[in-house]
DNA sequence: TGCGGCATAC
């Protein structure tokens, strides 16, 4: 925020005489390249200068920073009295530079020196143990800095919550975090990121509202974090919110904060919104881009994704990886097979990027979606590089279902659960596949087995939010204050589009696995108590009604809420694992190609 | 010389 007062820059008096000499003017021009930082060491040691510490350390950082962590090692170990300050400063700019394991090289020099650590040596270490996700190593430096005394230092507490939440220990991060007395905003957005990174958005979004309690005044990166935690939890209502105080609190739009923007509208339905986002930014970068072309991917606008993918490699920067996973995805959304097929030989022969799974599996879903099982079934084996991760299987799985091709089915669910026995999700799709071909006694078969391995499926449920408030329903829900209403509700909704002729689609009971689930059927599918829900709370309104499901949408509730669109002439967007389903007039926006 | 931020398959 802009201070009002005046004060000196203190960067004008920060020049240090001693660092104008010759030699030290050499190295700062030689910067982080090898080549010329070499000839600069040559011209150090002729000079007699090889053992001026100041000299060495910014010599060996520089090194760090052009790549070559071994070459600084060899100049720090073989200097005659390296002291704290040399190795501090290599273990932070190796951290800095993404070389981790040079970083804790660094660090251990440091230990086996025994000279004096700085907190500076522990935010940085702690930080590469980060990267590295290597919890036990640095469980040994969060204890070595308890030892040395910087157990409640700030800097260090927050970079040991970034290190407990990027090695999945949510509980422990948020220990330290509680633990913090003067929290900085920094430590704020770390413990909001560190939620949402680990797929805990309503964690998120709790820690940013107390944020808000605490009268802390968040910054962009604060934003940043939180509207990543809107997009994955479909807070629609917060995204706005903090959309309102970006805009108003006039705060720059870095890149970063653009492309949070532009994935938030995009995941939480308003694609559109998202787009004049898009067009609004001065700074788009390859993630900007990414963003919105998988926007339109999970909204079922593949020729959007495409001419926009187009326009990118006219005026954008080069895709990436990333890009390319978004772009097979929408192809593969909208059964664009030829624009998926021509932007995988792109993503080779142009950009020279190699396919990962994510690819393949996008590509054998294009197919097999299209209705192509042979030529997803022969692109596994001409183009998959040794044997196929059990995600493409998982996707030619999910073609046979959707084909109805009982005998692949089958094949390739028995090969999946040779690959993956412990996964629950092949074996609920393999008694989907026995059910649709009406084999009733191999769908028993199937879920006496799951029951005798404790295997249980996902527990589904449908999330509506209402004023700011998620609602969530699970099957059967009945803890919701307001559930006689709800239910009342849902009976005369579904009276209503039988009379206009709704028939359940039985098809989609017949694998509910868990006892407790099979006595309320499909009637009371979670999407459904929610869609009633948010009928009953928006009568009158024409706001379109927002539903999250964590699970793809079953087949029966499909069906239900296009008749539901129709009958109460109300627009429902549902949002389920994969993808964007817009309802109205009876008709959802994916054309039944899910 | 220190802690943090955006996109991905089924």
């Amino acid at each position: 925020m802009a201070n009002s007062s005046i004060q000196f820059e203190p960067s004008s008096f920060s020049m240090n005489p001693h660092h104008r000499s010759p030699e030290y003017n050499a190295l700062l021009l030689a910067g982080p390249r090898l080549g010329p930082l070499k000839q600069a060491h040559a011209r150090l040691v002729v000079a007699g200068y090889a053992s001026s510490l100041p000299l060495t350390t910014k010599l060996a950082t520089l090194a760090v920073a052009a790549g070559a962590a071994s070459y600084a090692h060899l100049l720090a170990v073989s200097h005659p009295a390296p002291d704290s300050f040399l190795f501090c400063t290599l273990t932070r700019a190796a951290a800095h530079r993404g070389l981790p394991a040079a970083a804790l090289t660094f660090y251990r020099s440091l230990l086996t020196a025994a000279l004096p650590f700085s907190s500076f040596a522990f935010t940085a270490v702690a930080k590469a143990c980060a990267d590295l996700s290597a919890l036990r190593v640095g469980m040994a430096v969060h204890a070595h800095a308890i030892l040395f005394g910087f157990g409640s230092d700030g800097f260090v507490q927050t970079a040991l919550v970034v290190l407990y939440s990027k090695c999945g220990q949510l509980a422990v991060a948020r220990k330290l975090f509680d633990a913090i007395r003067d929290r900085s905003v920094v430590a704020w957005n770390v413990m909001i990121s560190g939620y949402e990174q680990n797929g805990l958005a309503e964690r998120a979004i709790e820690v940013y509202k107390e944020m808000q309690m605490a009268g802390e005044a968040p910054d962009s990166a604060t934003f940043v974090a939180t509207l990543s935690a809107c997009a994955q939890a479909g807070a629609l209502d917060l995204g706005r919110e903090v959309e309102r105080r970006i805009v108003s609190e006039r705060m720059d739009m870095s890149v970063f904060l653009g492309a949070a923007l532009v994935n938030m509208y995009a995941r939480c339905g308003l694609v559109n919104k998202a787009r004049e986002w898009f067009d609004k930014l001065q700074e788009r970068n390859v993630v900007t881009w990414t963003s919105m072309i998988a926007g339109y991917g999970m909204h079922g606008h593949g020729h959007e994704a495409i001419k926009l993918f187009h326009l990118m490699r006219r005026e954008g920067p080069p895709p990436n990886d990333v890009t390319f996973v978004a772009v097979l995805s929408a192809c593969a959304h909208a059964g664009l097979v030829s624009e998926g097929r021509d932007a995988f030989a792109t993503m080779k022969s142009v950009y020279g990027l190699i396919p990962r799974a994510e690819h393949y599996c996008s590509m054998v879903d294009m197919y097999g979606r299209a209705g192509l099982l042979d030529d997803a079934m022969q692109f596994i084996h001409d183009s998959i590089p040794g044997e196929p991760g059990p995600e493409v299987w998982t996707a030619m799985l999910g073609a046979c279902k959707m084909h109805k091709n009982f005998n692949l089915g089958v094949e390739v669910a028995e090969r999946l659960i040779a690959l993956e026995p412990e996964n629950p999700s092949h074996r609920v799709l393999l008694s989907n596949i026995y059910a649709l071909s009406g084999k009733m006694n191999h769908v028993e078969k199937v879920r006496n087995t799951m029951i005798k391995r404790r295997l249980k499926k996902q527990i589904g449920y449908s999330l509506i939010e209402i004023g700011g408030i998620a609602h969530l329903f699970r099957m059967g829900e009945k803890s919701h204050p307001q559930t006689r209403d709800i239910y009342q509700y849902l009976e005369e909704l579904i009276h209503r589009i039988t009379d206009a002729g709704y028939v359940p689609e039985t098809d989609s009971v017949l694998h509910e696995l868990e006892e407790e689930e099979r006595e309320f059927a499909l009637r009371y599918h979670g999407e459904k108590l929610a869609v009633a829900f948010g009928l009953m709370m928006s009568a009158g309104s024409t706001a379109p009604i927002r539903i999250i499901k964590n699970l793809r949408i079953c087949g029966d509730c499909h069906l239900a809420i296009k008749y539901m669109s129709a009958v109460e002439n109300q627009e429902i967007i549902v949002r389920d694992k994969h993808r964007f389903h817009h309802f109205k007039d009876g008709k959802c926006s994916c054309q039944e190609y899910w």
